[in-house]
DNA sequence: AGGACGGCACTTTTT
DNA sequence: GTGCCGTCCT
């Protein structure tokens, strides 16, 4: 055994700090709560915990890591593999929603489950509530009921919230509340639709794993006798991010660890950031309360940031009502720089301003890979992508639409959704032929049958839709006739078929070509076309650009937690983009963008850039936002205002 | 008249 | 980039 005061000469305890120990050190078998400030170690202080369980006899495979994305999942594993080795391969690491996955896949058949189940993303998921509408012979705008999209938010916030739909509606949108019979009819026949096609979205995948961590008395013995199994076979649990979880993944996590288990998790309420997602800080603040036993630990200690940068945010963050006090304590000294606000004429001439300075920073010997611009929303980076672009910067963006949900992408996988038999693959791909419409579609897909290979499609279609048809039947035969060389050899046919056919049409249809070759050495890694599609949405997408040489990086603030650069710059600093104009309307809405702010600035360890412009593009006024005015009343600024100047 | 297609709003943040 | 609507072509 390893003594908990002196780990001098001890690997794993020896790059710690006295809280940071406490916690890697903490006795298995019980629930603790620990609050961990930004840059204050929360990483390093999990991966040491999961070497030193391990190290004590717990074996990977019974070690439940469960982090926010598959970002930091994967930084993660590869942390525990520098300290423990190849042992470390068969921890149990990722997403709620990617180790639901998993355990679905494993555990799920008490469920009725097939373990070879579809994830649908949120594209697809909206295909399936659409058709349930169509099912209904509803008319969304004849009937006066919501847009699809509203309808997703509506089922998915009373599953991550766990209210029942009534209430739900009457909480967030009140002006349908004489639509809930309706609506819930809708509900119940989009989860038949799910079911009967074999396929999971996002909010299935959270109430599957539950029903497996918690199942009600009413469950079938299968299914108990299963989530005994299941929750006796991860000894300790740790959740990383905590105060992010929603109501349901609060109960999956509490749940996971009802038998003796371990259960630490760690958290800061101050970066709960989540809210539109269902995140309740609940969970976090209200864990003690659940497990009296539970001690509550601290990393307050913070060794990224200047102590300017530092104040800043103790200072902001105090604006709210926060429950847990928790200040930041700098380790580091100062650098003499102060955080700079700087007060731009127009979106222009901010986007000039952070290109400059950027590359000045490059010249003065920071890599490009320790510069940040960060931002609230994906449309405000667009300027600053094309200064960027102007310049010849290397740069990438972390926001925006995804790889697997770029047009192009999702062209390519619907060829090979369609040839296993998905209707609205099929659909999609039809109709990107010229000629074909909605109407030869319809014809065309009572017509299609993968079993003979689509002939029939095309056969009997008049007019102008026939020579589209018989083009895509012909490529899907094709596909087809190649099944047993694998889904990337699969791919490389179609594609050569696509690009001629379409993807000259885009105008940056390099980089959509060069997307495509990816596509097909991802695809490499799966033996069949199913393999390759069933864990698409929840897999890691980040590594996308990662490595075509050290660049700039843009990122959405949501997107920047849990890293850091040297210099950050935070775009856009007025009333309306952060906080965003609709957080006004909601509960806690001003307090979350705050928090949002918050997360941003702690990003920066050097040099924080706060900028705003005076006027939005068509000349209207912009306010600076009151995250910079409130701190201006009465006490002297934590920040220095400049106005940009060109060097 | 049926069907394709170009032009129009709308897009906060993410698994 | 998508969904919806009006217009134009067959």
């Amino acid at each position: 055994m390893i003594d908990r005061q002196d780990g001098a000469n001890d690997p794993l305890l020896a790059p710690l700090n006295e809280q940071q120990r406490a916690v890697v050190c903490a006795p298995q078998g019980l629930a603790r709560l620990v609050l961990a400030g930004p840059g204050s170690g929360k990483t390093r202080t999990l991966v040491h915990r999961v070497a030193q369980l391990m190290r004590t006899g717990v074996p990977a495979e019974r070690i439940l890591l469960v982090t926010f994305t598959n970002k930091a999942a994967r930084e993660m594993m590869a942390r525990c593999e520098q300290l423990c080795g190849s042992s470390a391969w068969s921890l149990m690491g990722g997403t709620f929603h990617g180790l639901a996955a998993k355990i679905l896949r494993q555990y799920g058949s008490a469920l009725g489950l097939d373990p070879e189940f579809r994830i649908l993303d949120r594209a697809d998921t909206e295909d399936q509530l659409r058709a349930a509408v169509n099912d209904l012979g509803l008319d969304l705008r004849r009937d006066g009921l919501p847009r699809v999209r509203t309808l997703c938010r509506m089922f998915s916030a009373s599953v991550q919230r766990e209210l029942d739909l009534g209430a739900t509606i009457d909480l967030r949108w009140p002006q349908y509340h004489h639509h809930l019979g309706l609506i819930q009819t809708i509900g119940a026949r989009f989860v038949e639709r799910k079911q009967e096609a074999g396929v999971l979205d996002f909010d299935d995948l959270l109430v599957g794993w539950s029903l497996l961590a918690d199942p009600p008395a009413s469950a079938e013995p299968a299914v108990h006798q299963t989530s005994q199994a299941l929750r006796e076979r991860f000894v300790e649990v740790l959740v990383d991010e905590y105060q992010d979880t929603n109501a349901i993944q609060g109960r999956i996590a509490d749940h996971m660890a009802s038998i003796g288990n371990g259960l630490t998790v760690v958290g800061d309420d101050c970066q709960g950031i989540y809210g539109f997602r269902g995140a309740d800080a609940q969970n976090l603040v209200g864990f003690q309360q659940r497990f009296d036993a539970a001690e509550r630990l601290l990393l307050t200690a913070n060794y990224r940031s200047t102590p300017e940068i530092l104040s800043l945010a103790n200072l902001s963050i105090a604006h709210n009502r926060t429950q847990l006090e928790k200040m930041l304590e700098p380790e580091r000294t100062s650098l003499g720089l102060p955080p700079w606000v700087v007060q731009c004429k127009d979106r222009e001439e901010e986007a000039r301003f952070v290109v400059t300075r950027a590359r000045e920073l490059q010249a003065s010997g920071i890599p490009w890979s320790e510069i940040a611009v960060l931002y609230r929303s994906h449309a405000l980076s667009t300027e600053v992508q094309v200064e960027l672009a102007k310049q010849s910067i290397p740069f990438v963006v972390r926001s925006g639409v995804r790889f697997f949900e770029q047009a192009h992408v999702k062209d390519v996988l619907a060829f090979g959704r369609a040839t296993m038999g998905d209707e609205f693959a099929l659909r999609r791909v039809l109709l990107l032929y010229p000629g074909v419409g909605p109407v030869s579609v319809r014809g065309a897909l009572e017509r299609a049958s993968v079993d003979d290979r689509f002939g029939q499609m095309a056969k009997t279609a008049s007019g102008i839709s026939r020579r589209g048809l018989e083009q895509a039947a012909d490529v899907l035969a094709g596909m087809i006739e190649r099944s047993a060389d694998g889904p990337s050899a699969q791919l490389a046919f179609l594609v050569d078929h696509y690009r001629q056919a379409f993807v000259q049409r885009f105008d940056d249809s390099n980089q959509r070509s060069e997307d495509l070759e990816e596509l097909i050495r991802f695809a490499q890694g799966f033996e069949t076309m199913n393999q390759l599609f069933a864990d698409l949405p929840v897999v890691d997408q980040t590594t996308r650009n990662g490595d075509s040489g050290p660049a700039l990086v843009l990122s959405s603030i949501h997107q920047s937690k849990g890293l850091e650069w040297k210099r950050v710059f935070v775009l856009s600093l007025v009333e309306g983009h952060l906080p965003h104009a609709a957080s006004f309307a909601e509960v806690d809405g001003v307090d979350e963008e705050r928090r949002l702010f918050y997360v941003a600035i702690t990003r920066a360890a050097d040099e924080l850039y706060l900028t705003y412009a005076q006027r939005a593009g068509h000349g209207r006024v912009q306010t600076p936002s009151r995250f910079l005015s409130e701190l201006m009343v009465d006490t002297e600024p934590p920040f220095t205002m400049v106005r940009p100047s060109f060097s």
